[in-house]
DNA sequence: TCGGATATGGAAAAAATTGTCCGTATCCGA
DNA sequence: TCGGATACGGACAATTTTTTCCATATCCGA
């Protein structure tokens, strides 16, 4: 893995949560395995988008953060299924709130974003 | 500024919600700006660990994104100060609940994080 | 033996974000 | 004139995140 050259400091509650959903695909990723696609090869078939390497790296500090568990069958070929710990469950509803407000602001921002970004001000008369 | 090569879409209200306060010092400003501190040189004494570049162009990106106002008096020395739209107050209670849920869980994390991160499982019988 | 399924890792490139350093401009007071 | 206050921008460096590419291992079936 990356070795960060600067630590990391939490100090307040909602730089906890952006440690933890912060990856740009593990809330998707919560959100699928949610919905009980729980196995690697499954999740990637659903986010084609995303690198295997990724979606791997996110799914593991998703699993040392304690949000999601991943238990190994011992079979051949190899079988892994990862589900939502309680503590990862705790999260879906935060989550489904700030889902729910970028639904509800979609329309506003695309608008806002499609305009020119800025309409200069008179500057010191 | 820095041009993206690959271009964003946003396919969930969640990511729209992180396009729009995913950035490092961005929530924090919000918070200062609600709680009063509205000139740019106030807002980076308040956040003296980050550099005023981040801090301005986090500014600007939010007041594109119509979250903020700029207002500039035409004084000199030139005087600015920011406020939250209406519709960057809207966004103030899902941020307020991303912390909740952060400071809620933080000793648990932290404890999480000083472990070992991985315990191995048994492997193929 | 070869290619498919499974899961995963290392190394390095590419992309994106954040930080550093220097420069502009204006007025005030020393 | 010089340094301070204000606010801001360009160019580039440093850091972090994500992607790409290549590799391992095992069993099954052709």
């Amino acid at each position: 893995m990356y070795e960060k050259k600067i630590p990391k400091s939490f100090d307040c509650g909602f730089s906890v949560l952006m440690e933890i959903i912060g990856g740009k695909w593990k809330s998707y990723l919560l959100y699928l395995i949610d919905q009980g696609v729980r196995r690697p090869t499954a999740l990637q078939r659903a986010i084609p988008s995303a690198s295997r390497r990724v979606l791997d790296l996110q799914l593991r500090e998703l699993e040392s953060h304690g949000i999601l568990q991943r238990k190994i069958y011992p079979e051949l070929p190899p079988k892994v299924e990862y589900s939502l710990t309680p503590f990862g469950e705790s999260l879906l509803p935060v989550i489904a709130s700030m889902d729910r407000w970028g639904e509800k602001h979609l329309a506003q921002f695309e608008q806002l974003v499609k305009q020119k970004p800025v309409e200069p001000q008179p500057h010191g008369g």
